[in-house]
DNA sequence: GTCTATACTCCGATAGAC
DNA sequence: GTCTATCGGAGTATAGAC
């Protein structure tokens, strides 16, 4: 079998299993057959099931890191040293996040979201690594908007902002429990869902 | 062996287990030795792993959910018929779940915050039982605060506050970045933490 | 009823032939 | 690079001892 595309075919299967199903309920012998590929070829391209997660994840939020800190770059620039509007700051660390994952790939949100929370060898040292600088920077720029706020109480707050933009993500996969009186095509709306979670996160920080 | 009490100790095995390497890494073999039982104890007492872990959950959210209902019930009898202060509204439903879950259970808040974004057959049908009305009085209380909101914006809101909590309950065993600044000994402190997130949770409602 | 011993199937990983 | 064969360990099911 020829195949030189067998890496990506791996990837696009495991992505979509793992988001159905989860990471562990997912089998390596159910990807490489919705793959069409061999069993071993996993261990060949990957050397792991985890090592295949890894790679997953990075190829997803790298853009999402890279994207932000060119926005920062031009908020402050523009912003010519004085301190950023607040929402502004807000929308552009969850901005990136929210739009390449709900729109370029469908089916990522849930498996970075209950990555967050399981923990997996190698992997969060990989996303301390790759966001690790981008949070420091987040931080000392909201304390530039809120001067008057500890570092300890912009730390815990952006942690907020984490978990609520997390738990949005990982909406789009569970069904809503049905509640009187809330049209459930409204909440599915993207732009919605990112216009709220801006002002919930930007009101937070400053309440 | 004798031991009436090996449902028990599975359970504080597994309690222990879940929450040092996560649900999905600990094996009933690891659980059973630690407990000093024998591995089918496990399947004629819990039916499966799955099984077990349904009745760790059960244990551990069922008095939490008692709770705000007591509480909301006592504040709502109190305002008689006014609206409640948004405030301890917010208080009402966070602070029994971080308390409960930072004081008695010392271990649980890992494992519940993972399951909230990993799927298990039958849990969320079993969080959705218990927490089901509770989240629908919520929502009628916050709407009687804020009668300007939509219910849509009600409910993602909720929404957001619950991954704020989690997140912030996963924060108890991993290790936090090192940034310039910040004191760890203040963030992890839990009454800083509770009044941080209600104050987040309680202006994010608003904003 | 409780608990044990044991066997079964499936998993991820790997060695070695092609 | 790819494939087959195989390994130890996982969760599960059950027959039978107390």
């Amino acid at each position: 079998m020829p195949g030189p595309d067998t890496k990506q075919r791996i990837l696009d299967a495991a992505q979509t299993l793992f988001a159905e199903r989860g990471f562990p309920a997912t089998s390596l012998r159910e990807i490489t057959k919705l793959a069409d590929v061999n069993l071993a070829a996993v261990n060949y391209h990957f050397g792991s099931k985890d090592g295949l997660l890894k790679e997953l994840v990075n190829e997803c939020i790298e853009p999402i890191n890279k994207e932000r800190i060119r926005q920062l770059d031009a908020a402050e620039a523009e912003a010519g040293g004085q301190p950023l509007v607040l929402r502004d700051l807000v929308r552009i660390f969850i901005e990136p996040a929210v739009r390449e994952m709900c729109e370029e790939n469908g089916s990522m949100p849930c498996v970075l979201s209950r990555l967050h929370h399981e923990p997996h060898a190698g992997l969060e040292e990989m996303m301390a690594d790759i966001l690790g600088p981008t949070i420091s920077r987040f931080i000392a720029a909201t304390h530039r908007c809120l001067p008057h706020r500890t570092p300890e109480e912009l730390m815990i707050r952006g942690h907020f902002m984490v978990g609520a933009m997390l738990h949005l993500l990982d909406f789009n996969c569970e069904e809503l429990m049905p509640v009187p009186g809330v049209n459930k095509e409204v909440i599915s709306d993207y732009d919605f869902r990112l216009e709220q979670l801006v002002s919930f996160c930007t009101a937070g920080f400053d309440g």
